[in-house]
RNA sequence: GGCGAUGUAGCUCAGCUGGUUAGAGCGCACGGCUCAUAUCCGUGGUGUCCGGGGUUCAAGUCCCUGCAUCGCCA
């Protein structure tokens, strides 16, 4: 069996963060987990890089978006071997090879009439430079540059999506792996039960002209999914690769929720079209929040992977993400989480484990692993154990349950735990005519940890190779391990040497309690010198504590009362991020007299809903004794978004 | 507005096709061991299983309804 497995390429209008790694070590993950079963595995992640976004940051920037994607780009690449991920294939949709492909693929739907010229018609703002939906508008004015935006239709291609709906129902119905978990599936089926509208895949030069151009329409470049899709495509060589003739029909595809209809609906229907048999699967995962808050770059709350593994080391995290995440649903994020997992399920259940075990081979057997004598049923009950492990673990990432399948090691971790307390070792040692009770426990000691460790490789790579060194299985031999041939109880060889190595995993410091909205980006580790006490001194917080107060100047750009209320004002501010923020200063200012001025803002307070609209932020405002009330200012004007200190 | 999901211990969650005193991990309290990374092991408590109604001999589990949160669509 091979398999094909995928990541989506990244759009490089953003830096990596901890949802590209989420996806992208669960990618890695499962193709560790089939190269452990003797498959053949093809992985491939990348970036996408066309489209007016780009072009426009490009513009920003001052350079080309040749020059903008390059550097980007370059970021996604060099995030991942850090962790341990070596993708096979790094496909960028700027590679010739790409290209080609795209405007070949284009070509021959166009010629088979698949493709047609239709017209668009939509909100166009000019100041954006693009259509908005009804949803973007306040009071139907364009929210960045207050202004109505114009009606108008423009031509366009269309992809004939609709004459495929009927044979993707079927397909899906048919099929109920083809979108994973079922959730997803259920959505995907709602949506499709209404009639689809054909998919809208050019954009005329004269607005964009960062894309592939259409072979058949020099005038128009491509628009997003006729480009970024067919990467899955282009990345094995499509259409006469050898590899694609080995790999397509073994696709299986990851993403989060937020793709789903481009991989569920347009990405079918687009091989149908081609002649191409679909993927095979498709898993969604959910979204990670941040503290209890969605991750966003106008909250500042974005989590960066490099950041987190300098702090807590590639294996947490990967342990965490996989641990903590049920796939598919959302899972939630904080410093706290990451530390009490390394704590308690690495460092004392499993690094313990691992220590004790070796230190006891060390010294009760001089370093070698003994041979086992008669087996009493606590021995069969472990040995048993560490095989139903192996057998439940694959079952479980067979089916993206990373945490179930993680669960089913630890069970194990805490059962040999227990086998220790309950056979006393140390107590054997101390009666020569114990010994035969000692060496048998010690093995099964060391064969469970053999096992463990071959399990976890592809969650914990780093963490594994440690491991098998310390049981004498180095190098090469290391390498070779699989579940087929090594997945079995009995295969360590009695009378191998052991080695003693530094801890798996350290303990880390408890950070004291923290109320929520940490400032993620704040380096976890304090010095240890420091050793001021927190708390200690009633009302008074450390210059640690303030800065992770994130405080801006913001400038107000628009301001209206919120209907029903007699306090709330919904402003407008930039800073220099545009976001809306709820202040109860109606009674004292009025919309008018606002805009314009520049105030002091708590940028990173956890959003709010009040009277149904959600507040990003804080203006600081004095109250007097007498009811009045003063907005914070600054001496002269500052840059939008300055920060406060 | 339409469709759907979710709501279970302080926290995070598991509970398949309805069936004995509702579970796990973390946290907390107490006890034990000393091989080990102040680790490990044992014991313990708390739950109107979101509210209300219904079906059934029997409902956290099925049906209706209300509330809350979230998602998709419009």
């Amino acid at each position: 069996m091979s398999l094909y497995i995928t990541t989506p390429i990244y759009y490089v209008n953003a830096q990596p963060h901890l949802g590209h790694a989420y996806t992208t070590i669960v990618a890695d993950t499962y193709s560790r987990f089939r190269r452990l079963c003797k498959e053949d595995v093809r992985f491939q992640t990348g970036t996408d890089e066309h489209g007016d976004k780009i072009a426009e940051a490009a513009r920003a920037a001052g350079i080309a978006p040749q020059e903008y994607a390059d550097r980007i780009s370059l970021l996604f690449q060099e995030a991942w071997p850090p962790f341990n991920i070596k993708p096979d294939t790094f496909i960028r949709t700027t590679d010739e090879h790409h290209i080609r492909t795209v405007q070949d693929i284009l070509q021959k739907v166009y010629d088979q009439g698949d493709i047609y010229l239709g017209s668009y018609s939509g909100l166009y703002c000019r100041g954006c430079e693009r259509f908005l939906t009804e949803k973007e508008l306040v009071d139907g004015k364009c929210p960045d540059h207050q202004t109505a935006p114009q009606p108008i239709s423009e031509s366009n291609y269309f992809f004939r999506m609709s004459r495929y709906q009927d044979w993707l129902i079927d397909h899906i119905h048919k099929n109920p792996e083809f979108i994973t978990p079922e959730r997803y599936r259920n959505e995907v089926l709602s949506f499709l039960s209404e009639p689809l509208e054909d998919l809208c895949i050019s954009r005329p030069k004269s607005r964009l002209d960062w894309g592939i151009s259409l072979p058949f329409d020099a005038d128009f470049v491509t628009y997003v999914w006729f480009d970024a899709l067919i990467n899955y495509l282009s990345g094995i060589g499509y259409p006469d690769g050898e590899e694609f003739a080995q790999y397509w029909a073994v696709a299986e595809h990851i993403i989060a929720k937020d793709i789903l209809k481009p991989h569920a609906i347009y990405w079918p229907t687009m091989l149908k079209a081609l002649g191409l048999a679909p993927y095979q699967r498709l898993h969604v995962h959910g979204y990670w929040n941040i503290n209890e808050a969605k991750m966003s770059k106008s909250i500042g709350n974005v989590v960066r992977p490099e950041t987190l593994r300098q702090d807590f080391g590639v294996d947490t995290v990967r342990y965490f993400l996989l641990r903590e995440m049920s796939f598919g649903l959302d899972a939630s994020f904080s410093d706290e989480s990451i530390v009490a997992r390394q704590n308690s399920d690495l460092a004392n259940d499993l690094g313990n484990l691992f220590s004790r075990s070796l230190t006891m081979i060390n010294k009760f057997a001089g370093g070698t692993v003994p041979s086992p004598a008669d087996l009493e049923p606590q021995d069969k009950e472990l040995a048993g154990a560490a095989s139903h492990m192996v057998t439940a673990y694959t079952s479980h990432m067979q089916n993206f349950a990373f945490n179930r399948a993680l669960q089913e090691v630890w069970s194990v971790i805490s059962l040999a735990n227990r086998y220790i307390v309950t056979s006393e070792p140390w107590v054997l040692a101390k009666e020569p005519s114990k010994t035969p009770r000692l060496n048998t426990v010690l093995y099964h000691l060391a064969e469970t940890l053999r096992l463990i460790g071959l399990v976890l490789e592809p969650a914990m790579p780093e963490t594994c190779i440690k491991m098998a060194t310390a049981l004498g299985i180095s190098g090469d031999a290391h390498d070779k391990q699989n579940l087929v041939d090594h997945g079995c109880w009995g295969l360590t060889r009695p009378g191998v040497s052991i080695k003693l190595g530094a801890s798996l995993f350290p303990r880390l410091d408890k950070k004291s309690k923290q109320p929520p909205q940490p400032s993620p980006t704040k380096k976890k580790q304090e010095s240890p010198k420091g050793g001021i006490k927190e708390g200690s001194d009633a009302g008074l917080v450390s210059f640690d504590d303030f800065k992770r107060f994130d405080l801006r100047v913001a400038e107000i750009k628009a301001a209206e009362k919120i209907n029903k209320s007699d306090r709330l004002l919904k402003l407008t501010v930039m800073a220099p991020d545009t976001r809306t923020v709820v202040a109860g200063i109606a009674e004292f200012y009025t919309p008018e007299e606002l805009v314009g001025r520049q105030v002091i803002m708590v940028a990173n307070l956890k959003p709010t809903k009040l009277m149904g609209v959600t507040s990003h932020g804080m203006i600081l405002a004095s109250k007097d004794e007498g009811g009045g009330l003063a907005l914070s200012a600054l001496t002269h004007g500052v840059p939008p978004g300055s920060k406060v200190s």
